[in-house]
RNA sequence: GGGCGACUAGCUCAGCUGGUUAGAGCACCUCGUUUACACCGAGGGGGUCUGCGGUUCGAAUCCGUAGUCGCCUACCA
């Protein structure tokens, strides 16, 4: 028995349990008779708390795998978290400093435990939140990308790659995070508008101390860096000078004028200063001619031993005053103006990124890139939707090294040792690195590990194979990879998705996945980005708590439309709550009118029962179709609207006076057709929102299965086309009667008399096979259907199609409105006659257009002249 | 600088390969019989589809162009 309302809270804690203590989450690898269908999950970070982003990317994986396993496939979504390597040392570290502890306090190995240690005890918070939701994963396979099985992967990969040279060690110039102190990869830099100002300095010609060159600098502090002055090879203004030197002032060093493709006689004075170890482009200008390179900063950012003493250990900032101030009293100084620019900030850290030249590992990222390429182009990997492979495409196309490697703790180490002179060995454990080495050196020898650790997504690149089980050939790889389907946002299209692509290609020789589902974005209810500082941020659990998962769920998913950013208020989840109320009600309604649950399909006698069966299958069909075209928002809409617009207010309201005045055999049919009926809703609508559905089968029958087990109404079509026009009309009809009583303000308590006039015998018919149906819901009393009749006075009357309705009246009615109604009906229908015979008196529309629109427009002209023709008869009738 | 997307009722959005008297939800107005539901029911008002030009028998739908907004990406001496 359902009790009056539905408790969301206490319902999901239960359900939840016995979803989970039976496993109906886990996948069968050895099921041979269903076919699998997989899905890795997007693995949030272990530090992580569940926001709407989630929720959204979530409910739709789960809507999709429940989906899925009621289709009859064998089913693994793969849970999992992300060590993120940066965010959860940052967050250990602030933990450390509470106590007025450094990492460096703790040294390499206790930190790394101490952050072990706080995963142990509070990460993986997400796992359990996601729990909530109604996730569906195979909860017992959770993976981390620092499990042993994944770290295997990362080192047997990471060896391969630099046996196979696509990972090398470079010096060159990398964003460098001067907080963190680690380089970091170009898609952890984020670009800040700012307007700073350009100065215009003067450098002095060597020899000629009344000669100079005016640069243009946005960075005069790096100029203890500059080896070069860069002009363009045809510049009449400095051609003279290419070849010759001048003197940088302060610390007067001289540096060549060189020629240069870099230096565009447009911009700024023509002549550039080259910092090659500050700078991206000086830095390709530097190894062009051979410059040498000097790096002015120390690893926090600061000024190092390569600048004059006393700006030593100065900060950028400070540095540059100082600089700014000692030009101007060498009269060096041009003059300076405003400059629209932007400055590279580290993604975790806010600071200012510097580019500085290290020592880091990287991944050839263009080779990798050529098969993943290939794989989009040839149709093997499809995103949907199919306007972000040209995203893809375009990243790809400019791919640039990936640089790997990171100044962290918290991460795998890169399996790299080096020998006493520097050879470098990289084996995947130290024991084999000991043996090649003994075999280089002909002897032992001590070897020292590379203290770096990799980027965060170099695991997560590996992740759809890894955590299959990858490198050992398990039976879960054999038969889930190529994984189905990957949903994700597209805002880690460059991140993850090609990291993925290049690492699946490159060593499964395959894709990761068949599709990747980009969804939008979570906004508020203005259509502003979420965030801490604008305090507009909604917490989901919060709205589970207030409103019930499945509404949180629901409102998320019927906005996830193609390419279309989520909305999120308290309002719209309210709704959703009415809308779990609704069902819960209809569910009660049936109940209490005895439905009869777990009952093979009926086939049905009464028109109103077969229609409602034919629309079932209709929109269950629409909804399978719709998921299948990753179109949420258009699936739970159809849902949505077949049970609030189609199920409750017509057949559950029409089936009511079966059950009041029908005779037994129309009242078992009925029982059995709306149990039916409901049932296959409850089916429908659980991958959407599997707690209220679970639940009411759950407490309105002893049944053999739960509800995520059962299977999807059979896709075979079952329409009866012809049932379903009559009833449609029927309902058409039942809105055309009752705003015209609405119209002259006829109490809905009042019984009233209706006379139809000049019928069709085929409408007829349906009239009068559901003559109750049709009395109960306009509250007739009494109903005569007549050939020809004189329309009585006072009575009021409104055409439909080809019969007229009229309602005699007693009172009195308001002439006046009653015409003004009638006349503003027939202007439209003239309107749409007039339009309609001019289009069809048009030769070229009739020549061209194709028969079947033709035959549509006379059949609607017809059908409007007759109702025009009736409608007029009741204006003349009114003032006659 | 390059690219992408959006612009339809007060708000949020449907409207697929051109033919609908342009739809929905929320909001709004009116009225509330019926023990499923007031977290509800019934009825109703409201837009000519950002501007301009074109293609077509026919355009919200295709093309061009202008504008506004948003996102991605590059560069910035």
């Amino acid at each position: 028995m359902l009790d009056k309302s539905f408790e969301p809270a206490i319902a999901e804690k239960e359900i939840t349990e016995k979803w989970e203590s039976q496993n109906l989450f886990a996948c069968h690898p050895n099921d041979d008779k269903k076919p699998a269908f997989s899905i890795v999950i997007p693995p949030p970070n272990v530090t992580g708390n569940l926001h709407l982003g989630h929720a959204l990317d979530n409910a739709i994986q789960d809507v999709v795998c429940r989906f899925k396993r009621m289709q009859g496939y064998d089913v693994l979504w793969q849970p999992g978290t992300d060590h993120a390597g940066i965010a959860t040392q940052m967050m250990v570290e602030k933990n450390l400093a509470k106590q007025g502890i450094s990492r460096h306090d703790l040294g390499r190995e206790k930190f790394v435990e101490a952050v072990w240690d706080w995963k142990k005890q509070y990460g993986g918070q997400i796992i359990k939140q996601l729990h909530r939701l109604g996730a569906s994963c195979d909860w017992s396979r959770e993976r981390f990308t620092l499990d042993e099985g994944l770290s295997k992967a990362v080192r047997k990969v990471f060896v391969q790659l630099y046996k196979e040279g696509l990972i090398y060690k470079d010096k060159r110039l990398v964003n460098w995070d001067p907080v963190l102190q680690t380089a970091v990869s170009d898609l952890e830099v984020i670009q800040k508008e700012v307007v700073g100002t350009m100065w215009y300095f003067k450098y002095p010609v060597e020899g000629n101390p009344n000669e100079f060159v005016t640069i243009a600098t946005t960075r005069p502090e790096t100029m203890f860096g500059d080896t070069a002055v860069a002009v363009s090879a045809d510049d009449e203004r400095y051609k003279h000078l290419i070849g010759k030197n001048l003197v940088l002032p302060i610390v007067n060093r001289t540096i060549p004028v060189v020629a240069d493709e870099h230096a565009d006689p447009t911009k700024g004075t023509g002549a550039v200063k080259i910092t090659p170890a500050h700078d991206f482009n000086d830095f390709e200008v530097g190894k062009r001619h051979q410059l040498p390179m000097i790096n002015i900063l120390n690893k926090d950012a600061t000024l190092n031993e390569n600048v004059p003493s006393h700006y030593q250990g100065l900060t950028c900032p400070d540095a540059r005053i100082k600089v700014l101030t000692e030009i101007k009293e060498l009269g060096l100084f041009d003059h300076e103006e405003p400059n629209p620019m932007t400055i590279p900030h580290g993604e975790r850290s806010g600071v200012v990124i510097e580019p500085l030249l290290t020592d880091q590992w990287f991944v050839n990222a263009k080779e990798l890139a050529k098969d993943a390429i290939k794989a989009v182009e040839n149709g093997d990997m499809v995103f949907v939707p199919k306007n972000w492979e040209n995203t893809y495409f375009e990243w790809m196309n400019n791919i640039q090294p990936w640089c790997i490697s990171r100044q962290l703790w918290w991460g795998h180490q890169v399996p790299v040792w080096y020998g006493p002179d520097k050879t470098i060995f990289c084996e995947e454990s130290v024991e084999e690195a000991l043996q090649a080495a003994e075999k280089h050196y002909g002897k032992s020898v001590e070897l020292v590990r590379d203290s770096d650790v990799l980027d965060t997504w170099f695991s997560s690149g590996l992740w759809a194979f890894s955590t299959l089980g990858w490198p050992e050939d398990t039976i879960h790889l054999k038969r889930y990879y190529p994984t189905s389907v990957l949903v994700t946002g597209f805002d880690i299209i460059f991140f993850w998705v090609a990291r993925m692509m290049m690492m699946s290609m490159h060593f499964m020789k395959e894709v990761p996945f068949r599709k990747v589902y980009l969804h939008g974005l979570v906004r508020d209810e203005k259509g502003q980005k979420m965030s801490k500082s604008k305090g507009n941020g909604i917490d989901p659990l919060e709205m589970c708590d207030k409103y019930g998962a499945d509404a949180l769920r629901f409102s998320l998913l019927i906005q996830a439309g193609h390419g279309r950013d989520v909305l999120m208020s308290d309002s719209r989840v309210e709704s959703y709550r009415n809308f779990v109320t609704k069902i819960w009600n209809a569910a009660r309604f049936c109940e209490m009118n005895g439905a009869i649950f777990g009952q093979d399909k009926p086939t049905p006698t009464l028109p109103i029962n077969k229609w409602i069966l034919s629309k079932m299958h209709t929109a269950a069909q629409n909804v399978a179709r719709m998921i299948d075209e990753y179109a949420f928002n258009d699936a739970s809409n159809a849902v949505y609207h077949f049970i609030w617009d189609t199920f409750c207010p017509l057949y559950l309201e029409a089936i009511k006076p079966i059950f009041h005045d029908g005779t037994t055999t129309e009242i078992e049919e009925t029982k059995h057709v709306c149990g039916y009926v409901l049932e296959q809703i409850l089916i429908v609508l659980h991958p959407f929102m599997p707690f209220i559905t679970e639940e009411i089968w759950d407490k309105t029958a002893q049944r053999n299965n739960m509800l995520m087990c059962e299977t999807w109404p059979s896709l075979t079509a079952y329409a009866d086309k012809e049932t379903e026009t009559d009833i449609d009309y029927l309902f058409d009809l039942v809105t055309a009667i009752r705003s015209l009583r609405m119209g002259v303000n006829i109490s809905p308590a009042t019984k009233i008399h209706l006379n139809i006039k000049g019928m069709n015998t085929k409408n007829k018919q349906i009239v009068s096979d559901n003559e109750v149906v049709l009395k109960a819901l306009t509250r007739i009393e009494q109903l005569n259907i007549v050939d020809e009749m004189e329309l009585p006075k006072g009575s009021i009357s409104q055409a439909y199609a080809e019969s007229t309705l009229n309602i005699p009246l007693n009172g009195l009615i308001d002439i006046e409105q009653e015409t003004a109604r009638i006349r503003k009906d027939i202007a439209n229908k003239e309107s749409f006659i007039e339009r309609t015979k001019n289009q069809l008196a048009n030769d070229a529309f009739v020549s061209k257009a194709p028969a079947s629109v033709i035959q549509d427009k006379r059949k609607a002209l017809e059908e409007a002249q007759q109702t025009l023709e009736n409608q007029q008869k009741v204006l003349a009738n009114l003032i006659g």
